[in-house]
DNA sequence: CGATCGGATATGATATGCAATCGCACCGCC
DNA sequence: GGCGGTGCGATTGCATATCATATCCGATCG
């Protein structure tokens, strides 16, 4: 039962930093003082630590040995990247995935639609990102490509910190929540063409949307 | 000077333990208790811990809170699924990466592809190995596209396991270096398309082999 | 015979201390 | 006045000791 409440520390810190950078707490390139960090935490170094190496490897803080760890900068050519990457992967992951999907699955991609709607009509910013993630990671069967799914989920965190510091969620919102609606159904019903096509113009669109907004 | 003899002691640990999973001195689901391996290496639990996470997010070894952590289990679905990956990316990055490349960076893989061929003459099975990959990775400009090419590292180093394991390498050798110097041959001339085609055939080739010698 | 409880064991975390390294100001030298 | 070496403070990396906590497994009891 204590699922959700436990958690290590290491873990718990972890999100907590990760939060902070997405949300722009922490500034692109500002140095992460381990005996502050812990401190402001309430936390040794130890766990903090750990959570700095997990968020290294996510690719949101950047360290080098005796050298200290710095929220990572970011830059037009990286938001390029990253979304290209997502462009090469995520539309057939999808595909296989509404080919290969158990009702059970279904049902999880169904809830997690479902708290992303809820999320974002309460206007909880970084939850409603966060769901949003877990939407669609929940279309690539986290069960049957594990791998996939990491990658997409790392990917997709990546791209969360982009769109946060870049764009403002006006009228994005609105457009989203039709589009996920159109997306999950093609889906569910196995029409895994149709899902590919709109999973890979929805990550193409946000691209142009970012590169237009990160100016040069 | 002490470019590779310093580093840190848990960078040490963790090519060791790397080393050791690749080679098979600890065995697909064998338990690694952090004071025993601690003890064994000589060094305390903190940079083993960080070791360890560092494999885990390589996905080498598998671990839950309070479970400990063990080596990962092969499975023909995880092989397929890494070189399904590879597949999708790699051929693609090495075509860019030869439409884009400096003379320094051409010098670089030129270089990379000469340690490969000494280390595989020369018979050091591991070594060769760790240096097919660099030579790999070094066809995609890890400084312009530093997210591929960490990537593509990655699921190299996974791959590294499944042809250790399972492919003797007999013929391959031979063969290899021959498609070696063509790939490098049509890369470094900025013919991408030949390049990926090989790079393509060569994974596809690979992952063939695996999935017949896996059985199952 | 099955479920529950409790002890052994291993991990997670803290505190403390020390060594290694880095960054930087300082200082002599050209 | 610019330049390179040098020492010092600050911070990170690692070791050790210790405690807390979760998991596993066997014994006990209904």
């Amino acid at each position: 039962m204590t699922e959700v409440l436990s958690r290590t520390v290491a873990e718990r810190v972890t999100d907590a930093l990760r939060s902070r950078i997405l949300s722009g707490g922490y500034a692109p390139g500002a140095p992460l003082r381990q005996d502050a960090v812990a401190a402001e935490l309430g936390v040794s170094r130890i766990p903090l630590r750990e959570a700095l190496n997990h968020l290294q490897a996510e690719g949101l803080v950047a360290g080098a040995a005796h050298r200290g760890f710095q929220v990572r900068g970011v830059s037009r050519a990286e938001a390029d990247e990253i979304f290209g990457l997502r462009l090469q992967l995520e539309p057939l992951a999808v595909a296989e995935g509404a080919a290969k999907a158990t009702d059970e699955e279904r049902a999880v991609a169904a809830k997690a639609l479902s708290q992303l709607n809820a999320a974002s009509t309460a206007r909880q910013l970084s939850l409603a990102a966060d769901q949003n993630r877990l939407f669609h990671v929940s279309l690539i069967l986290p069960r049957r490509s594990p791998l996939t799914a990491e990658l997409l989920n790392r990917l997709h965190a990546a791209s969360q910190r982009y769109v946060a510091l870049h764009l403002s969620p006006d009228g994005r919102d609105e457009k989203a929540k039709a589009e996920h609606e159109r997306l999950y159904d093609a889906w569910a019903s196995g029409d895994g063409q149709t899902a590919a096509g709109i999973t890979a113009e929805h990550v193409e669109r946000t691209r142009q949307d970012l590169l237009a907004a990160i100016e040069a």
